[in-house]
DNA sequence: CGAGCTAATTGACAATTGTCAACTAGGTGT
DNA sequence: ACACCTAGTTGACAATTGTCAATTAGCTCG
């Protein structure tokens, strides 16, 4: 294994007598076997032979060299607790897939790194003619920022929640257009309020047709992206102007702890239905839920019970997150979420 | 090999759906690769399956892991100091601590076997904001060829001689910038010629500001590494360009029988001082051994003596050698040493 | 768009390693 | 001294791993 590295460097085989176990001096030969086999590439036969014992009994010493610690396997911290947690969070939630990109020392935050590696998921996962569906939030802008200049005219990319009024760097329709133009993709923008002001207004804008074709390709969404707002993290919904601390307090009390796309959810994932959703413009977390791929990217301690809760009720069968956060939700999982049942598709 | 201990570890083998070609940061399955087999001990046919490669690919892949330090096979240094004979050399010399790199039947050269041992002593060793003098020579060069790529960018590795005029391999500039590179240190150059033609020219050079600068942060090693050369192994000294027969003969006539870092001793370890030394720039023996930690890589039979000459003389407080140098140097102490007496602090 | 190049991947085979039942050495109790 | 036990060792076989030439995939350039 570690051998063609050292047989580059390795002179002619000498074959020479075998030296005697220095037994004078306690040597132990369990040291020994391990140093010429890990570090200097020796085959096991080679140290017997050096050794003056049987292979078998290499084997032996190796194995207790390991169980000793003498000698040291590992993959290094970094890449291990990143790829393991990856693995377990996969395992328990029953996603198909899991990124958890590990920690830089804060040279990058949260929401960065978590976008920059979406967005490497994101290009590897993109086929022809998908319909990508993309909500909004500080990470999936961040994502688009971290996406290469790509060519892909056939991917479509849909907005699925209308505009918000305020003009923040992280606003739907922003959200949409700079992925689609990174991507070289067709953008499809929903050209109305992410919320009007009654349900009948609602109704109207529904019917309008440019709404209706619209909708028909936002629902063709074969995949979806979208982040994971906490609610008491106050600003991101509210910043962009698509909310009021008035409109929200309703749903805060009847225990949400997330938002997704737009929409509340309370502890366990379950949608919050209130007379704000009635004046929302966009996909529901029923229809979300029944695209076939749904990478959720989010992270960030502030927002574990809420992704906790995106989790739990199966949004996503993608998470991309951070290692704070995945350390986090491992241990909440229950059996039910490794068998992939649950109240919602 | 490591699959009996993972095994014993590893909870039944639950067969479970493949995830699909598994979205990882940058993409890289050779992470991925890594985990499996060394961290759950699946069997490389298994990777293969999970990966969705053929095995041959997964063999790729774990060579790459190695090579870029994702996982890390390493024989704990401390351990090789637990045989009998690194001990009682340890004892008999007063150093504080001490590796015997076994025999392997003529594989690698012994420069090579201790340059590796060297290594892996070293990077336990180091410290942040360590500042490690190096020395040059065909065994530091060995070490600096074994060390692993890290990144410690709170280290220093400093040159503490001048440069040689020859463009070996192993010439005092290309031993420390290699060391400094491989560990992610800084690398500071003592930029000036080993030797010089006069006396007069020497004094020059050391008031150069510049030099003046360099020579601070020499001076200010809390570490140095060096290895001991023989004076009729004629080859390392001269092939390098940095000294000539008629220049080192004066020595011989006073009984030098080693080199360390360019300095000449006795057979007690004394320094010669003659002519030379007047035209060299670099570490007197006298500052070396005020360094408070001293690394000397040397064994090999053509070295016993001058070896021998420096660990009277107290210049390492470490020693890496090879066993039939070891060997030879138990029987040779004296009760002084043990005590760490010596003519010399 | 295809020729020409390089890097990555693979299948088939050779070499190395893990396993295990049989054996041996070295103690222990009677 | 003898049977008995235990821990350590071994040879032979099965399983896993390393190698390498042939092939494929991905590129660049005309």
């Amino acid at each position: 294994m570690i051998k063609t590295l050292q047989r580059q460097v390795t002179p002619p085989r000498i074959k020479r007598r075998a030296l005697s176990i220095p037994a004078e001096f306690d040597s132990d030969p369990v040291v020994w076997a391990a140093w010429l086999y890990y570090e200097e590439g020796m085959t096991q036969e080679e140290v017997a032979d050096q050794l003056g014992v049987s292979r078998a009994s290499v084997v032996n010493f190796l194995q207790e060299a390991r169980d000793r610690n003498i000698v040291t396997i590992a993959v290094s911290s970094r890449h291990l607790q990143t790829i393991g947690l990856a693995r377990e969070l996969a395992d328990a939630y029953g996603l198909t897939s899991c990124l958890v990109v590990p920690d830089d020392g804060g040279r990058l935050l949260v929401h960065e790194r978590i976008g920059t590696a979406g967005a490497r998921l994101l290009i590897e996962r993109l086929k022809p003619d998908d319909v990508l569906g993309v909500s909004w939030g500080r990470t999936v802008q961040a994502l688009s920022a971290a996406l290469p200049e790509m060519k892909l005219p056939g991917v479509t990319v849909a907005q699925i929640t209308g505009c918000s009024i305020g003009t923040t760097e992280f606003s739907p329709e922003l959200c949409t257009s700079n992925i689609a133009n990174r991507l070289g993709a067709r953008c499809v923008n929903l050209h109305a309020p992410g919320i009007v002001s009654t349900a009948q207004i609602k109704r109207l804008f529904m019917q309008e047709p440019a709404l209706v074709e619209t909708f028909k390709i936002i629902q063709s969404s074969n995949k979806v992206l979208f982040g994971v707002g906490s609610v008491d993290d106050a600003g991101t919904a509210m910043r962009s102007g698509y909310m009021t601390p008035e409109k929200i307090a309703p749903y805060l009390a009847r225990g949400a702890v997330g938002v997704v796309s737009g929409r509340f959810i309370d502890r366990e994932g379950k949608p919050i239905l209130g007379a704000l959703d009635n004046q929302m413009i966009g996909l529901t977390l029923d229809e979300i839920a029944k695209v076939p791929e749904r990478i959720c990217i989010a992270g960030g301690s502030d927002k574990i019970d809420a992704v906790y809760a995106a989790l739990n009720n199966n949004y996503a069968t993608i998470l991309v997150t951070d290692l704070a956060t995945a350390r986090a939700l491992v241990p909440r999982a229950t059996r039910s979420h490794r068998t992939g049942v649950s109240s919602r598709p």
